[in-house]
DNA sequence: AATCGAATGTGACATAAATCACAATTACAA
DNA sequence: TTGTAATTGTGATTTATGTCACATTCGATT
């Protein structure tokens, strides 16, 4: 399973056999279940997660108990609450498994070490952040130029998969429309 | 004005006078005029920005010759068409003054030297684009969880003095409704 | 196979926002 | 200073989406 984070790594970044040897210990490899929390609304975010398989939702739970998709982390992606991690608050967010999941765990202590001693993976966290940000902004943009019909085709296009594994409730969540809307949009 | 840019930096990362002044060559200093363009759409980006005064404006046009504002970016604010920028390629966006500005400039070959030879410099740069991809999600959160009225007062509440510098058009563009809906939102 | 609960589809209606049209105001250049 | 264009406000109407209610389907469990 180390080959998966190490192929990983290496799509953007070269290493050396050494350098991974070193690189691994700072990840701990952990699997959870269906609906289990890797992070819960109001804990302190000490880990960000690279999902190696299986699929999580990042939800922000708005003050009338409603649910807002964030985002899906499907393999190969890392997600966490960010903004509590970098700045070691607590979660305002929660992450949890809508499939059963194996991850890589990264630690913000191991993280800052990895930045810190190994020049390449800080350029890898450098680039993964930048897309993260470049990935963000399309999203934005997608909210200001489309209708909530245009964004279920984009989805649909990008990620067809989603709609096998999602439930409709959350693929409205996420594109930001009733459940009720969203099921009349898929049959236009 | 040198010492503008060396504040920014230092307001994250402590440099040595020498280090700032190998730092200091790689950026250039420029002076645009109220609705000049830094990037124009098609083009090749070459140079992100970072804003000393003045106030631009990030903008995609859509296929209807609609403006959408992905970003305003004020004094103390990076900006690009960043997608382009990182791999690039032609813009998709446009950048422009809204206000007479100051930047420094850095080329995208400059940003690579520097990121190499500076492990300060590169870790500037991966904190800064942690934040803009957290204030990139905080958007999208408010897309999701907020009216457009919600939306609205969140902005009056958080930049009070873009209001006053800012053509309403551009506001409603940015905050995604129409300038109609702006007008009546701002009168309730 | 039968049963229960969750997920989904759909009709009726309410609400928010877009669009169109035009008036009023402001900014700016000749 | 005047005239012109850009900006803003507002009414009338249309369209998109949300909300509520209920029926249907699907899936898991016994």
């Amino acid at each position: 399973m180390k080959e998966k984070l190490r192929a990983h790594i290496e799509n953007l970044i070269p290493l050396t056999d050494a350098e991974f040897l070193h690189i691994l210990p700072h990840f701990s490899f952990e699997k959870y279940n269906k609906n289990d929390f890797l992070i819960q609304e109001g804990e302190h975010v000490t880990n960000c997660y690279l999902v190696v398989s299986g699929l999580l939702k990042l939800v922000y739970d708005d003050k009338n108990g409603k649910q807002h998709i964030i985002s899906f982390a499907m393999e190969d992606w890392w997600e966490s609450d960010f903004s509590a991690y970098f700045s070691q608050k607590r979660a305002k967010m929660s992450l949890q498994c809508i499939e059963n999941t194996v991850v890589f765990s990264l630690s913000f202590e191991n993280y800052k070490k990895l930045s810190a001693e190994f020049p390449k993976m800080k350029q890898f966290f450098l680039e993964k952040s930048n897309s993260g940000h470049i990935a963000s902004q399309n999203r934005i943009l997608s909210f200001l130029t489309s209708s909530a019909k245009e964004r279920y085709d984009q989805l649909l296009k990008q990620y067809p998969l989603l709609f096998q594994r999602v439930p409709r409730t959350l693929l409205a969540s996420y594109l930001g429309v009733s459940r009720e809307t969203l099921s009349r949009l898929s049959s236009q």
